[in-house]
DNA sequence: ATAAATTTTTAGTCTTGTCTAAAAATTTAT
DNA sequence: ATAAATTTTTAGACAAGACTAAAAATTTAT
């Protein structure tokens, strides 16, 4: 059906699409991609003719029904495998990354509805994200970026907008792992640092921080 | 390392190899991967230039040590992607091939030594060939064809020559499976066929048949 | 509103892995 | 031992997907 260009194609646009909501640039996706943006245009021409997306020249890309299918359906596999190597083979958030941008492209519909099954139909993967389920469904979670609280305020750390290792790397040093109830003591407005509490603890963390961590009030 | 092509050279190579012994040829290679030979001799000078395998024009190919290593450990994934499928998955014998031949080219060293452990370290796949362990060593297994038994032997059923699905679903149908004790009561000489007990039970087989199943005396 | 800067597209090239057609080498048959 | 048949290699082409450099369109700034 896609080839591995075209689905990793699908999956950036997919993303990109649900953070601004607007036409999908030429250049935000060969930066999320790492390409140029000529080989971008290439590529979007290739998935216009597929039907997956729309495209008019110069005013960048938006999926058409069939391509949120195609996108979705590669996010379910990635997550699923991402619960299946941290559940059962003993990976840690910060590893599972890599592996699972190669399992996502394994083509065999049994292969993800049985893992499903396997893994007990798991709502969420190892970074809070929700994980679609064999229709395409998913549960879009309400949160917001722990930056956006302010002083006394609380909420429970419920995923990442980073899923860089080195981020994930950084939370788990400091003992800040999903589920965990975090109170704002004080905020910073220079510069944005935030005093929390969080496992009886104070700490203080930048703004780079609390942007990439969400919560749920 | 090695792309996707290359491993599957390296792995048909590989399966020659152990069947034939000499040198293998282009056509060989190509009947096997259903490529031109003009393909094969293009890749074959490629894989050549990093040593994995010996060319000499016209007189086919060996595999060096580098050569049987990496081929090992592509069928190391093979084989317990295998027995990931059929214990966990629910798959059956005959559906795990074309699954397999995907995963066994995800590359992550953790995954497949976890996987290994996770399935508590199997020392053969679904269809009785053996798994090659962390290093590559794996036991060569005695095995002869039931073709080869004569009349009054014994045999145990320990693996299948052919994997195709089809051939599989015959075993299925007629409830032979790995394990199993056969004796062979009558062999007809015009036709190769045999008659054999299983199961308590009488079946004729033929030539065919006998010629792809594995036994140990 | 026009010039400058930026973004996007086009045109042409490269690599990987395949193919076809034809040439060369080897094997088989007489 | 030479001709015929087969196998293997070479030469040239093609598709996918990326790249560079330059042209075209759009956006920003004065």
């Amino acid at each position: 059906m896609f080839s591995l260009s075209e689905e990793n194609y699908l999956k950036s646009i997919f993303h990109l699409q649900t953070i601004s909501g607007k036409g999908i640039s030429t250049s935000a996706i060969s930066k999320k991609l790492d390409t140029k943006p000529s080989s971008v245009t290439d590529m979007i021409k290739k998935l216009a003719d597929k039907q997956v997306l729309v495209y008019k020249k110069y005013q960048g890309v938006t999926l058409t029904n069939l391509g949120m299918k195609a996108a979705t359906s590669i996010i379910r596999k990635h997550r699923l495998w991402e619960v299946f190597l941290v559940e059962k083979l003993n990976f840690s958030w910060d590893e599972v990354h890599d592996v699972a941008e190669q399992l996502e492209h394994i083509k065999s519909p049994k292969l993800i509805n049985e893992l499903d099954e396997f893994l007990g139909f798991p709502k969420k993967d190892p970074h809070g994200d929700p994980i679609p389920d064999k229709d395409g469904n998913f549960q879009k979670i309400e949160k917001r970026l722990l930056s956006t609280l302010e002083e006394n305020q609380y909420g429970i750390c419920v995923g990442v907008n980073d899923s860089s290792s080195e981020f994930l790397k950084y939370l788990d040093k400091h003992q800040i792992s999903l589920g965990q109830q975090i109170k704002v003591i004080s905020k910073e407005s220079f510069d944005g640092s935030l005093t929390i509490l969080i496992n009886k603890k104070e700490m203080t963390i930048s703004h780079k921080i609390s942007n990439n961590i969400y919560i749920q009030s």
